[in-house]
DNA sequence: TAGAATTGTTAACATAGATTAATAGAGATG
DNA sequence: CATCTCTATTAATCTATGTTAACAATTCTA
């Protein structure tokens, strides 16, 4: 396997180490200072995905070839590991990174999104789920109730006339 | 390294794989059906974490030595191939698993808590970033506004009168 | 097939948290 | 020090979703 060269930056208050639409290839580790990830929803309001103090990595989950949904900047002046994501790993590994994909959209989606988006997200992302298990148990994943999505499928019908 | 056996497991329908509480030190490889995970709140209410069709891991992420909050059991008839959780792994790799149980138990509180619980939960435990960063980033980390943090809050103090 | 159990729908009402707006502190900058 | 900007607090209202309850539809099972 490639070894990968790791990077040392000093980062000041305020620096962008990503921002959203650029490619995310890189893993951030904190040495010292803190960073942040957030995303900013349709109305503009930012959701802070999470928080970095020293010891901890941080990165975008997204598959690095996709344009990144987060930001990430520091909160304080930051001394940051920097190194590559590491793209031929072994299938077991890249499922539990596919894993921590679908945890971050799930935590953004419960962040910013209404039940309805949520529904119509998880029909988009699931189609075949949608087939085999009871509503019931949508709405749980969902973290709504039963009878709301009720209301939101029948409201979504209405939408479509 | 160790190399971990594989065990091949045929599940019915409403097999429980694992319960809360007990050690979870097994991940699940699903071959063919579907699996879910799922906590119970302490109003006794079910909360569905993930769905795992075909092709998909399903595990407690929370450390192996730790009592399991999850359920898991079998929503279909499902083959599901056992292997136990790898526990001398590099520690870049352990980042990634510790960074997993965060998200684990973040999209839990974000399903079964309301904010004031998500708020105490927080300061027990990051108690250092809250002295940190500014509230109104601790109530976007929550997924709640600066003004309901606020009234959080007030409740909580004034209740420890 | 009948009856029982489970799941889904609808509606009335309750509530947590959002929104809006006004004010007060607290830091920054001239 | 005075002013500006950003952050935190409080209060009044609004809204999405929860709760409760009744009933309908579906699935199980004897």
């Amino acid at each position: 396997m490639k070894h990968s060269p790791i990077k040392r930056l000093k980062v000041k208050k305020g620096t962008f180490l990503q921002q959203r639409g650029e490619v995310n290839t890189k893993v951030y580790r904190v040495h010292a200072g803190l960073l942040r990830s957030y995303c900013v929803d349709e109305k503009g309001k930012e959701h802070i995905f999470m928080f970095a103090p020293e010891g901890w990595i941080i990165a975008d989950s997204t598959p690095a070839d996709v344009p990144s949904e987060l930001y990430i900047d520091a909160l304080e002046d930051s001394l940051v590991l920097v190194s590559e994501k590491v793209m031929d790993v072994k299938p077991d590994f890249k499922r539990i990174v596919n894993r921590m994909d679908t945890l971050q959209k799930r935590v953004i989606m419960l962040l910013s999104a209404s039940a309805s988006e949520r529904y119509e997200d998880f029909i988009k992302t699931y189609p075949d789920i949608v087939q085999r298990v009871p509503q019931k148990m949508i709405a749980s994943y969902l973290g709504i109730t039963p009878q709301a999505l009720s209301k939101v499928k029948r409201e979504l019908y209405e939408k479509d006339k």
